[in-house]
DNA sequence: TAGAATGTTCGTATATTTGCGAACAATAAA
DNA sequence: TTTATTGTTCGCAAATATACGAACATTCTA
């Protein structure tokens, strides 16, 4: 009876890279870092894809928690989850830490 | 013509991140870690899938060249790239930095 | 009320990922 | 030579991910 399978922290970790793992939503990230918050447009406009897409990897990061979106009509304005952000940072921190 | 597309960091902090997307690759990472080397068997020994699984998982890491593997007839010894990890590390650094 | 602006969702197509068992290759041992 | 050991590769199935246009919902404006 081994049990064997991955810790909590293996999948939140591997989660977390998951949700970095496309250049679009690395770009999203990086943009919405460089301004405390901005509109979809703004978001839009720097990317090579369609506003479906846009708006699919928004989903994706919303949903891993790393960034927000609330609506202000008729636009949505997104910003970073920082808290989250923060903390998604520190465990890839401690995962490269141990790994040395 | 405004060109628009990911950067080449963007597109390489991407690539990796995906290849941790997955909680076998990072338990063979952190496994990996705590020796200098291991064969095959002590990794897949740990995981709680196939053999075939396992195999598939080490490939991407190695295609991601964040090990290496080489074979010892008629083991298969495989380590951690550290040039290439510590590389690794320091673009997420970077990107950390970046999104404070 | 009709139209414009802003995003999301739906439907669909295609590609990639994940997983496994079976077959295979290479070497070592009996 | 036959058998065991160790991993990889193949073939397949199922699930996810990526991308887009079209349709839609909401709000604001004319």
């Amino acid at each position: 009876m081994e049990e064997k399978k991955y810790t909590e922290e293996q999948e939140r970790i591997a989660k977390i890279a998951k949700a970095l793992g496309h250049p679009a939503r690395i770009a999203i990230l990086e943009f919405l870092s460089n301004q405390d918050s901005c509109f979809f447009g703004n978001i839009y406009d720097v990317l090579p894809i369609s506003k479906a897409t846009v708006s699919q990897h928004l989903k994706e990061l919303k949903n891993a928690e790393l960034i927000k979106g609330e609506i202000e009509p008729p636009k949505v304005r997104y910003c970073i989850n920082r808290e989250n952000w923060e903390l998604a940072k520190k465990r890839f921190s401690d995962f490269f830490q141990k790994t040395q």
